[in-house]
DNA sequence: CCCTAATACGTGTCTATACATTTAATATCA
DNA sequence: TGATATTAAATGTATAGACACGTATTAGGG
C-alpha cells in the first residue's frame, strides 16, 4: 500500500519529476476520499465545506461572491452555484448589495457556524490520522510545495 | 503568488498539518489546471490522458475495466464510461473476452498510440516547467509523498 | 452626458467524481 | 443439479470542475 507503483500497479517512472505528477495526483484523490468520509455525514462536499470555513473566517464581515471565488482551492470552481447550494442549505445567507447592486453579499448563518463546529473535533482527529508524517516532515512538505509552484 | 497564504489570502493556518491539507488541495489544482493546457489541443482529459497511458503500458496485451479501474489515479472514478469516450474517438477498442463473457477486453488502438506519440514532447516540456524544484527536491517529495500516505 | 469598456454574477454544457443500484455471467457448495 | 453468492460491467443521479457566454450594473473617457 506505501508505495506508488504498487498503489496503482506501475513497474516505474521515466524520471522523478514525471513520477511527482503522477505522485501528487493520486495522494490528492487519496486525501479527498478520506475528507469525504468526515464531510459526508454532514451532508458537505469538499469544496461546499472550504466555502464555508472562508466565510467564517470573515467574523460576519459580508462578502461578495468574487471575493469568495478568489479565495478558493479551485480557482476554475464555480461560486455562484455553491453558494447557492449552501443558502438551500440554510447555511449562508444572501443579501443584495446596497453600494453595488451587481454584486451579493454573503454571510454564515448560525446553522452553519454551528455544523463547522460540530465538525472541527472530526476534521483534527482526520489530519492527525491521514498524515503519517512527524511535523518536521509536514513543514518540509509545506516549503517544497510552495516552492514548486514558484 | 509563491506563498500559499498569499494565493488563497489567508493570514495564517491552525497548524502545519491543516495547512498541508490546503497545500495539496491548491497545489493539485495548480497541477491539473496546467495539464489541462496542454491535452485541451488533444481533445482529452486529464483521466483519459491516463487511461490511454495504462493501456500503452500493456504493450499490447489486452486488459479488463475493472484492470484499468485498478490502475486508475483515482479509483472513485468509471473507468466504463471513460472507456466509452476514448472508444468514440477511436483511441482505443473494446473486444468480447471469450473466457468471461463479464469481461470486456481493451486495447489501444494505432491511432491512439499515435496521439500519445504527440502528446509526449508537450508533456516533457510541461514537468519541467510547471514543477520549480531541483532534482534532489523532487526525489525528497516523492518519498514523503509516500511516507505521508502510510 | 453618452458611448464603450469593465465588472459581478448567473447560466449552459460537457466531463468527471462519488456512490448506489442493476444486470448478466460465473463460482460455490449443500 | 440447483439455490445462492460473487464478480464484471453498465447505468442512474447528484455534485463539482472547466470554460464559454449572457445580462445587468457601474466606471471612465471623450
Amino acid at each position: 500500500m506505501g508505495s506508488l507503483e504498487e498503489a496503482i500497479k506501475q513497474k516505474e517512472f521515466k524520471d522523478p519529476y514525471n513520477k511527482l505528477v503522477v505522485n501528487l495526483l493520486y495522494t490528492h484523490s487519496y486525501l479527498v476520499s478520506a475528507q469525504n468520509g468526515v464531510l459526508k455525514p454532514f451532508d458537505l462536499s469538499p469544496e461546499q465545506y472550504n466555502v464555508l470555513r472562508i466565510l467564517r473566517g470573515q467574523n460576519g464581515v459580508p462578502t461578495t461572491v468574487s471575493s469568495i471565488q478568489d479565495r478558493m482551492l479551485n480557482k476554475m470552481s464555480n461560486a455562484s452555484r455553491l453558494v447557492d447550494k449552501l443558502k438551500a442549505k440554510l447555511l449562508i445567507e444572501r443579501r443584495e448589495c446596497p453600494s453595488d447592486r451587481r454584486q451579493v453579499d454573503i454571510v454564515i448563518t448560525d446553522k452553519g457556524l454551528q455544523v463547522l463546529n460540530e465538525l472541527q473535533a472530526y476534521m483534527e482527529g482526520f489530519n492527525n490520522e491521514v498524515i503519517n508524517l512527524n511535523e518536521e516532515e509536514v513543514v518540509m512538505m509545506n516549503t517544497l510545495l510552495d516552492k514548486l509552484r514558484g
